[in-house]
RNA sequence: GGCUCGGUGGCAGAGUGGUCAUGCAGCGGACUGCAACUCCGUGUACGCCGGUUCGAUUCCGACCCGAGCCUCCA
């Protein structure tokens, strides 16, 4: 079975074949630093990180870019508002996302390019574009895409222009032939950041930035194309366009899409005032909880975020972590290789997330099952838990570290939980299980719970 | 209105033309001083109506309902 891939060009699942044997480059739509990353792009973040370390693990060598857009509309106005200059706002915003991403797990991209440093190439890509064509300089002094003129457009999201313009609900612009034309390149109004252009001081717009890039850093034809939710139409639409356009070559092989995330079953939008921002997040729940969230559904279909299902999250991270705690990981050697190609047969099947966890939760039945007779085998089999884990950057902590929560853990100190534990050890010996199970208790009200094994008493930290 | 994607047991969430998802919760049992953890067992689940089929939750058609995009948004 070869590796399945949804492609949002074609709507079907389709074999994944690379233009080169054994590498993949693919260009995955990144954030505009104007503000702290949200819900939604954690989701985006995970997915890819996730396709990527997969597509690593099936020995692809991946080049993942991602790229940073760090001049648009929303960051002129937002340094406008804070009195700063631009520089000043974006660079504060990538040192944020890049921590963001970093307490997510995620591996960074082999290459992160941003907008004002391409700016030749953008101009490059712009003139080629009114030279075939495909582009005119406007009387206002923007420069703008001549959509009637590209016989694909539409073809990603299945729309045609006819039909897009009996519906129309668009600005009126007097300086585009057709309003559905886009803006190329942007003409500075006084006092904002602009670069020199063959058309004047000015700006790029939305969608030529992803284009030019994607050529400099991948070529004409690159293999995957992702993005959120939000960005079939218009975003990757116009990259089409232009790319095409510009480049007498088919743009993107594959393109995929992350589903929308919802919040408390509502759509996460800032009118709603129900934005949930990573680091706000992380401020509650462990790194890993919010990253098992992000993966125990399929990465396209819609998930909705709520006190309830991080809960759950966290309830599933505590069982593998239970199975592993007090196993030493071994050579995996000897073991059977079902788990191992169930976790494939799920991965293949369109990076099937939700599949394979239920695999690691076969994986870690099995580790409790054998744990008090055959250390050496659970220690096997923790090594192959942990390994398919790692391939969507789950279980990576210790579990003694993860089940008591930590340097930053609230309640009891350690010192003062194994000074009770010992007391009530004692007082069990004694058969005093009255001040044994009042030391439980009282723990228990502190957010501890214990539990006795055979080789004696284990504690963790309720969520 | 147009384009897409969905409706699976109490909840979350995979999947399949005819025996099993998985996690949480529930119930019964084992373990325990009692618990917790863990293990074993346990659920007439597949929106509605037709069709194809020996047999459909799974394929086809209609219908109902929900969501996303069509405007800056991952």
């Amino acid at each position: 079975m070869t590796l399945q891939i949804y492609n949002t060009l074609t709507r079907k699942k389709e074999p994944f074949a690379p233009i080169e044997p054994g590498k993949v480059r693919m260009y995955v739509c990144g954030m505009t630093v104007y503000d702290y990353c949200h819900l939604g792009h954690a989701r985006v973040l995970v997915a890819f990180d996730v396709i990527t370390r997969y597509l690593r693990a099936c020995g692809y060598d991946v080049h993942y870019v991602r790229n940073i857009t760090d001049v648009d509309d929303k960051i002129i106005k937002r340094a406008a508002e804070n009195g700063e200059n631009c520089d000043a706002l974006t660079e504060r915003f990538i040192a944020a996302m890049h921590e963001d991403e970093a307490r997510l797990g995620v591996i960074s991209p082999t290459e992160e390019p941003r907008a004002t440093a391409h700016m030749a190439n953008i101009i490059a890509m712009v003139e080629t574009l009114i030279a075939k064509g495909y582009a005119y300089a406007a009387d206002n002094g923007d420069v703008y895409y001549r959509v009637a003129k590209f016989d694909g457009y539409g073809k990603l999201t299945n729309r045609s222009l006819d039909e897009m313009q009996a519906g129309a609900r668009i600005e009126v612009n007097d300086a585009k032939e057709n309003p559905f034309d886009f803006v190329l390149w942007k003409a500075a109004k006084p006092g904002e950041v602009s670069w020199p252009s063959p058309w004047g001081e000015g700006r790029p717009g939305w969608h030529i930035e992803c284009s030019a890039m994607s050529k400099c850093c991948l070529g004409d034809t690159f293999d995957i194309h992702g993005g959120g939710p939000d960005l079939p139409f218009p975003h990757h639409e116009n990259e089409i366009a232009q790319s095409e356009a510009a480049n007498g070559a088919t743009f993107v092989n594959t393109w995929m899409h992350a589903g929308a995330v919802r919040v408390n079953k509502e759509k996460m939008s800032k009118s709603l005032g129900n934005f949930f921002t990573i680091r706000e997040i992380l401020d509650k729940y462990d790194p890993e909880v919010v990253r098992y969230f992000l993966t125990m559904g399929h990465y396209r279909s819609q998930i909705d975020y709520s006190e309830e299902s991080l809960r759950e999250a966290r309830g599933a991270l505590d069982r593998f972590y239970h199975a592993l705690r007090g196993i030493e990981p071994v050579d995996e050697v000897g073991l059977d290789n079902d788990a191992e190609q169930r976790f494939h047969a799920a991965m293949d099947d369109d990076f099937n997330t939700a599949g394979a966890v239920a695999v690691l939760f076969d994986l870690a039945r099995e580790i409790n099952r054998v744990k008090d007779q055959d250390l050496l085998q659970a220690g096997r089999l923790a090594s192959r838990l942990k390994r398919l884990a790692g391939v969507l950057g789950l279980l990576e902590q210790d579990p003694e570290v993860y089940l008591q929560g930590g340097e930053s853990a609230e309640g009891p100190a350690a010192e003062e939980i194994e000074t009770l534990i010992a007391e009530r050890a004692a007082a069990k010996k004694n058969r005093d299980f009255a001040r044994a199970d009042g030391i439980r208790d009282q723990l228990k009200a502190q957010g501890v719970i214990l539990d006795d094994t055979r080789e004696g008493t284990t504690w963790r930290r309720e969520a």
